[in-house]
DNA sequence: CGGAATCGTTAGCATGGGTAATGAGTTATG
DNA sequence: CATAACTCATTACCCATGCTAACGATTCCG
């Protein structure tokens, strides 16, 4: 393989923490790739609105356009926008803050949420069909794995 | 933790390969989602230029419009306007194909290789040491586990 | 009460996703 | 050889979304 080739140092530098990384990294990037190919056709939604959803499914409630922005790491103008559109497929829900007048809050309406839930079982469903392909011990090193893939992407 | 409270058979699907899919799912996607903010803070090329340049390095190769588009997942007229971005800042050079006379060919500059060898050591950096503070028994799960993720990602 | 801070929104610009259309080049066929 | 069909990249248009700047309404603080 002419990858293979081209890089022949990979595989030696996979016993650093360095070459970890590097190789990590392409796998991690991959996979999530992968995952990401994973859409249902009907699912018109970008992206990014997927990702509003998915911020309100995770959180499990309702959250002000600030803090939607924050999480989903963009300016409040581009976060008013998305939420426009998810307004008006009818994925989420906009009403006056409680207590501030300022706010308003944003939340998943039932569509929204089947959205959600439909298309995290669609990627669950092929990797899962992936994992059958392993074998039991490779399939109880990725067990031992996700919680330390888990830890190493949280804030430091 | 409520998200705990939400989510409590998450725990114990995890024993079974729906259970770990969703599980490792989740890891991926975080982890990814942290790599992806370790950008260089003067790099201001976009995600799609990255990507671009991201092919083209990993390719070792000058590729044509119509590649460059298949391999990102994109219609052809969008990667022709990302390359004009791409051509202007001087990270790409544009040439006629040898052969067709159809063809365009899209190749890296060496600024366009310095850049993508830039941003890809810096995530490799943050991850390094993330790496760093785990045990020893951590860091061989993950080295078992990188290629069965890479096999994962690999289309089925 | 007045000024400063906060919040969400609007406006403008740039990028990039799509589709439709186009012109140029290449290939296949009679 | 001429023509039809196919391929390729590009342009045009529309839409979504990233940014910054600006604005009006609300809230907070001295």
């Amino acid at each position: 393989m002419s990858y293979a080739n081209e890089m022949p140092t990979l595989q030696k530098v996979a016993r650093t923490d360095a070459g970890l990384a590097a190789e990590l990294r392409l796998s991690v990037m991959r996979l999530r790739r992968r995952l990401a190919s994973e859409r249902h056709p009907d699912n018109e939604l970008s992206i990014p609105q997927m990702g509003v959803l998915g911020v309100l499914y995770r959180t499990a409630d309702a959250l002000t356009v600030g803090e939607l922005a924050a999480a989903e790491r963009v300016q409040p103008p581009s976060m008013t926008r998305t939420v426009n559109c998810l307004e008006e497929t009818g994925d989420v829900v906009r009403r006056p803050h409680e207590t501030d007048g300022r706010q308003v809050v944003v939340e998943l309406s039932d569509q929204g949420r089947a959205r959600v839930i439909a298309d995290r079982e669609r990627r669950d469903a092929w990797l899962a069909r992936r994992l059958k392909e392993l074998t039991p011990d490779e399939r109880a090193i990725l067990r031992r794995a996700a919680p330390i893939l888990e830890h190493l992407a949280q804030r430091d």
